[in-house]
DNA sequence: TGTACATCAGTGAACGCGCGTTCACTGATGTAC
DNA sequence: TGTACATCAGTGAACGCGCGTTCACTGATGTAC
């Protein structure tokens, strides 16, 4: 069955809190402060409506946080081009860039996610590690997919993969502070040390121990 | 001049009022929504008195997040044994110990800190920020130093360091919300991370790419 | 197709509450003679 | 050492304000006949 008019109308106004309200955590304001009315008002919406919509703030919230979760999700999953076609080094780069292209746009969202992910709120937690573990899961299985098919040793996929996104989160960390001349730097030095932290993982793999 | 018997009860209550704060950020409560009745209860006394030691809320904030920065760098902040007398495997184990311990005592100061590294306060921004470079700093110093006398091709030390930071960074945001035989799962997994680093910082200075 | 009724997104007033901050005041502590 | 005055940490009342949430209501949209 088709959705009606007023379905409609109630998906759209659900979706202008939502952007309000995202709007409104620009700057690096923290989800704690977020202020019913406040959204209200952003949304061009008298305060009570609301909850026309979502039953108390803690659910705005958890919404909030969902939409960042899928749009992270969105601007991560890529063409699944496996390593082995362009090559590690090339992975490396297409991965940063992919990740920097994606605090351009969704600054606003990363800081939330990780401010969040150290929240008060279980559920927000939970949602995140959940979130970012995911991300991990991927990366480990294509770097396990192309080290497998290139015949090398096993290289501790998972691992890498858990370090690989520690380092570029703590670059997109700083980039959120950072002009366009510091964040390409930022961007640059991020690649460097994943490169290092493929090489470590194929020498460890190889035998090699400090 | 020694110190009068006002201004030494001035400067325990001063201590007293930030211990109160620090206390209620337990459980991930975000800066933002600590109270100043909140802190003038916990720390019994009356809200005004609350003025006497800081002009405002944000002060008080910051003096917070200032007393957090200096526990952070007390823990870590080590007896110099060089890397080169406890060689660099060894170091990378004293280097994760010394800091889930860290966390074992300071777990909430920590959490304040990474959450606060994103707030919205340019001040409490910049005054972490600033700390953390300190930490990468250091950790690039014995690196480098070792290294060379060692003997060893140059490694980038700088980036080595502060990939390493956030890998230990990373793995201690996952620490937070988890037990005691998880931390120690998460502090194996940090350790293994930060060999392949190493390994991987000495493998780009024999002159090895991806 | 027209009509009568049901649904429900959006509204405005009101609730009790705690917020950060100001102010004039108290009384113990410190200081100058 | 004793006295008179100054300082200032701590207090309690009060300020205006916005908070999240409830409630009864309106009126456009949807539905059943």
């Amino acid at each position: 069955m088709a959705e009606t008019a007023r379905q409609r109308q109630k998906r759209q106004t659900r979706e202008r809190i939502l952007t309000a309200a995202r709007s409104l955590m620009a700057g690096g304001r923290g989800l704690d402060s977020l202020g019913l009315r406040e959204v209200a008002r952003e949304s061009e919406l008298a305060a009570t409506s609301l909850y026309n919509h979502f039953p108390d703030m803690e659910a705005l919230g958890l919404a909030l946080i969902d939409s960042c979760c899928f749009r992270l999700r969105s601007a991560m999953e890529y063409e699944r081009r496996s390593m082995i076609e362009i090559g590690p080094a090339q992975a490396v780069r297409e991965l940063v860039q992919r990740f920097v292209r994606y605090l351009d746009e969704n600054g606003n969202d990363f800081r939330l996610l990780v401010q969040q992910r150290l929240g008060s709120h279980d559920r927000y937690r939970s949602r995140i590690q959940r979130e970012l573990q995911l991300l991990v899961d991927e990366l480990a299985d294509d770097v396990g997919q192309a080290v497998a098919a290139r015949g090398g040793d096993p290289v501790p996929a998972e691992q890498e993969a858990e370090a690989a996104i520690a380092i570029m989160f703590g670059a997109g960390i700083s980039m959120l502070d950072a002009g366009a001349a510091a964040r390409k730097v930022l961007a640059e030095h991020a690649c460097l040390q994943l490169e290092m932290m493929a090489l470590g993982g194929r020498a460890m793999a190889a035998g090699y121990r400090l």
